[in-house]
DNA sequence: AATGAATGAGCATTCATTCAT
DNA sequence: GATGAATGAATGCTCATTCAT
């Protein structure tokens, strides 16, 4: 029975990422998911709650890694210094590689969901670093820009890229290299 | 009566323009813009005809605007060196200047509508100059994650300032100096 | 004045008679219709009233002549034998000759309008004269039935004939010979 | 659960059936099918898909019978003589009293739907009849209004008549033999 | 646990008609 | 007399959600 169990829960839970990623949030529909499931809109129900449940379902696990992310206080007073941006990157890389479709979905097709706001908190936590440690002096406002095209810039690699680890990880830090590479000292251009 | 007639336009424009800007153009209701602008649904219709031309009302000119951008052919042979990516974001600040929501509609709330390729059009049209002016030896999918993260940097901007063009055209040419600083020899940062 | 108010009327009557032809009663809107006739919607009102009363403005007359046919009492007294069938068919010839839109509209694009009996009011005044006249012990239905299928003939004709009067009336009598041709003595066949 | 089923299916079908005999097919609304049928609309599309499928479903069967009729060539060349003109009729007749609210929906009341041809399908299926076997040097206007007298006459005893299916084909064999019993030696008069 | 029928509010759109100007 | 903006109810259709079985 619990087998069974499992067993429809992953088939909800693939058809619905299918159906998210191919669809954003707003434009799946729920009749879609059951019948690409191959079961009833009810138990779709029995399962998952509604709509909303069933999209947190699928996309908490990626969320509760980025949260990590997120919920560090940029205020700290450990010394936080330009090496942690590259960590950041790598942390998302890892949590992209580990759940590709979760995260796209959450980064890119989540309008309309409980989860709309998650890029903006993870662009404004990587605006906090760079506020706090790379660019000290800057304009708020071009911390939160700067963090924007970089988040915009590893999803666009992450949508259009389907190899393998490495040679992901080697593009975003070519990608890194490139839109932080200026900025004097604290980021030294990789391939100088 | 002319006064009038262009009075309710203005005002299904007004309150069009804030309904696709606040919900995107799928989620904007023909019922709710009817009624913030004060009048019927049927008299909307009267005005603009339907969802799809309302949209292409407000958002036309701006295209307009982008689409000499875009329509620009990359493998042209006159001298098209490093200036011309400047050149090219001050005509988007430029255009962003002149029609603000409209700008961030067709950038941002375009899904599902006949513009929904725009933003995708203009970064593909500046990933093209990238490949062929800046970063000659670049993978394509860098020049790609690139032209996304300069437009979202710059968006980013706009979405969030709200002063005057000066300050803004300063704030986009430090962006860019941010971003392209560390290209050698061809973007040379503008703060050393 | 009264040329120039005229010269609307008839601009819409025009207008109208094609629509009403074209798309039928239901089927024709008023707005196509003032668009058509190059001038406003609300004039067309102030002139017919509105959709019924300019339906009938157009089919009015037609409505009069072939009226006069069938508010002649089936049980009148006076001797109407076998030729007067004849006559029937060439009143309705003349009618449609006279004006064959809005005879073509009367007869079949009605339907929905206030004029949606007239052609089963045409039919039942034949199916009485058939009665009386023509299949004296006939079952009432079978009148109906032969009614029905001599205007269906006729109006077929009417549809598809572009021509002039004569050869129409060469043709409305050919058909009837060899509709009713087989009644025995009363309509003799009239080609033989 | 398969026969509440069954039983809303049913009413949904009977509802609409007597709509769109009543209303015609454009004239007919969703919603007064459902709210005929004591349900929601939701449901009749839940169960038929839409208006024109629903009308399909109902008029579907009907059509198929006739088409047989109407596909077979006419200018076939094995023997066509005058008998088959009854047999067309018989069979006309026999899909009528298979379905007949169905039959005179797909005849009478089916403009705007995806069957609006049918009737003239079918009735220039039996003037092509007519112009080989019946009246071979006629004019073919005349052979197309000979079928459309002979169509409307036997629809107008269907209309009327709420009998049994033997004294139907009696009333339809006399109503041929009075429209045909003039054409000489083929069509003989059944009655003299 | 599973079904899938049923709901009802929502959507974009059309159109005969009215009426202030 | 003429305008055409405005109305508002109607239409076909969709979909997240509920609930009796």
């Amino acid at each position: 029975m619990q087998v069974q169990k499992d067993d429809v829960r992953n088939k909800i839970i693939a058809a619905a990422t299918e159906e998210f990623l191919n669809a954003g949030y707003q434009q799946s529909s729920m009749r879609n998911i059951a019948a690409q499931a191959g079961i009833t809109v009810g138990n779709v129900y029995a399962y998952f709650g509604g709509k909303d449940a069933l999209f947190e379902s699928i996309i908490s696990p990626v969320w509760q890694s980025l949260n990590r992310l997120i919920s560090i206080p940029v205020d700290t007073q450990d010394l936080m210094t330009l090496p942690t941006l590259n960590q950041i990157t790598d942390l998302i890389t890892e949590t992209f590689l580990e759940n590709r479709p979760q995260f796209l979905i959450l980064m890119n097709k989540s309008a309309g969901s409980p989860y709309k706001n998650a890029r903006a908190e993870l662009s404004a936590m990587i605006s906090g670093r760079l506020s706090r440690d790379i660019l000290p002096q800057c304009d708020p406002l071009l911390a939160d820009a700067m963090a924007g095209a970089i988040l915009e810039g590893i999803f666009t690699v992450f949508n259009h890229y389907g190899g393998d680890g490495s040679r992901l990880r080697t593009l975003i830090s070519e990608l890194l290299g490139l839109l932080l590479g200026s900025i004097p000292c604290k980021y030294p251009p990789k391939h100088e």
